[in-house]
RNA sequence: GGACAGGUGGCCGAGUGGUUAAAGGCAGCAGACUGUAAAUCUGCCCGCGCAAGCGUACGCUAGUUCGAAUCUAGCCCUGUCCA
């Protein structure tokens, strides 16, 4: 779905185009017109089953950015009702329900993150978060089925994917599930009606979701509203983004240290660079142009750029200065850097299997004693074989490694 | 409520009484090669133990058996069809 950029005449629209968040549009041409002439509130749904979004996310997160930088107001709304239910896209199975208390908590640590990276207020472009259980929770089920469910036929939900996927794989589906779709449509409406919001956007996987509240809000409203989707990002062996070995990649700094963030980005697949590049970052295109041409290791550089950038937005400007000086002196010199992971040691002696376990890089002792015999343990670089190994500490730091890319600091307390 | 089919390690999926801590694949970890990349090849991949070994594990519970993931009964859960 590439259109020409060209042929947009707002901003918004060639923002998105260039940088390459467009998938689909439901009316690229009367979305464009509308952008151009006036403010448009467009709004992203998130969910608020875990105290920190994960890189996944982080398009849409960045969508909203890339609104208000054109001008526009973004809304982000905090699914406080809708995750009450969970929604069944994507997922092969149901998901098990979260207490009020669990999801007030996760929306409040998930608000920390949309802070760095959008300007809240209340201007006409200052972006602004809802959550869509104050009129959710308000809503009977007799006035739902009134309101909503009118609207939408039995038909026409069977044939979304969400529905499809379940029914193909003969899993179950509950009920609940079932109405999510009718409730992310009856929130564009709402929003629309209440709020001025013109807009939804979302990941590819919420198109079904997404044209039903058009569709609402034309049939209940008469309004005229828009969607747009972003591709599914996945990374350049196929795999979704936001998952690694540990887990996935939280955007909170309290879910995943900084160092990790930052590592993450550093070693991103060569084919990603630019495109990441282009979603993640401000740099101008051409700059991007120019990092994602280089050829080679040269590319490392461009790593780096992706790495500090991401940081940056999402960690603040200290915690990307921090983690590239670690890198240059972890893997360039060969030393260690203020961001490594940390064992204090007290006792003067551990010994090694304790050491990778306490740093984190081994969950059991077998765990590590294969690690070790494996050839895989270093010990200020020199690889240890013998799995009883004691590290005796003096007054220095001692360099722990797991492989080549996880390193540890032993601190004689 | 009835008939039938199922519930195996992070996931998929073999396995119908002992040689099964459970084939194979994916994911993951490590080694080699490299550039903290990809691809490829090699090793590892439940826990404790130096080890012999021990402990847990095939939906749950109770049985049959010298011995069960495999057989029996009851229960729970899921799917398909019927009411």
């Amino acid at each position: 779905m590439t259109q020409n950029t060209s042929a947009y005449t707002s901003s918004l629209l060639r923002l998105l185009s260039e940088r390459g968040y467009i998938h689909q549009v439901t009316d690229a041409e009367g979305l464009d017109a509308l952008a151009a002439k006036q403010i448009v509130p467009g709004y992203i749904g998130f969910d608020a089953t875990a105290p920190s979004l994960h890189i996944g996310s982080l398009v849409q997160i960045m969508m909203l950015r890339r609104l208000q930088q054109t001008g526009h107001k973004p809304v982000v709304l905090m699914g406080g009702g809708t995750t009450r239910i969970g929604d069944p896209t994507g997922r092969d199975e149901s998901r098990k329900m979260l207490s009020d208390q669990t999801i007030e908590d996760n929306i409040a640590s998930i608000r920390q993150v949309f802070a760095r990276l959008l300007t809240f207020g209340d201007g006409p472009t200052d972006a602004v978060m809802v959550n869509n259980h104050d009129w959710l929770g308000k809503l009977g089920y007799i006035e739902l089925l009134q309101e909503v469910g009118t609207h939408f036929t039995v038909n026409r939900m069977l044939t979304f994917d969400s529905v499809k996927l379940r029914l193909d794989r003969e899993q179950p589906m509950t009920f609940l599930e079932f109405n999510y779709m009718i409730l992310q449509g009856y929130d564009f409406r709402h929003l629309a009606l209440h709020s001025g919001v013109r807009l939804q956007m979302g990941g590819s996987d919420q198109w079904g979701n997404i044209v039903n509240g058009i569709e609402l809000a034309r049939r209940k409203d008469g309004q005229e509203v828009f969607g747009l989707t972003t591709p599914l990002l996945t990374t350049a062996d196929g795999a979704k983004m936001g998952k690694t070995a540990a887990g996935a990649v939280w955007l909170n700094e309290n879910a995943l240290p900084a160092w990790d963030f930052w590592q993450y980005w550093r070693n991103v697949d060569d084919r990603d660079v630019g495109r990441f590049l282009r979603l993640f970052t401000d740099l101008p295109l051409d700059e991007i142009a120019r990092l994602e041409a280089l050829g080679g290791s040269e590319i490392n550089a461009a790593k780096v750029v992706l790495a500090n950038e991401v940081t940056k937005l999402v960690r603040g400007a200290d915690a990307a200065a921090a983690a590239e000086a670690t890198a240059a002196a972890t893997f360039a010199g060969g030393g260690v850097g203020q961001d490594l992971p940390s064992l204090a040691c007290p006792d003067g002696s551990i010994a090694l299997v304790d050491a990778l376990i306490g740093l984190g890089f081994a969950a059991s002792r077998g765990e590590a004693k294969r690690l070790i015999a494996g050839g895989g343990a270093r010990v200020e670089g020199q690889a240890i074989t013998d799995e009883a190994h004691v590290i005796m500490l003096d007054a220095a730091d001692v360099r722990i490694s797991s492989g080549k890319k996880k390193h540890g600091v032993l601190r004689p307390a």
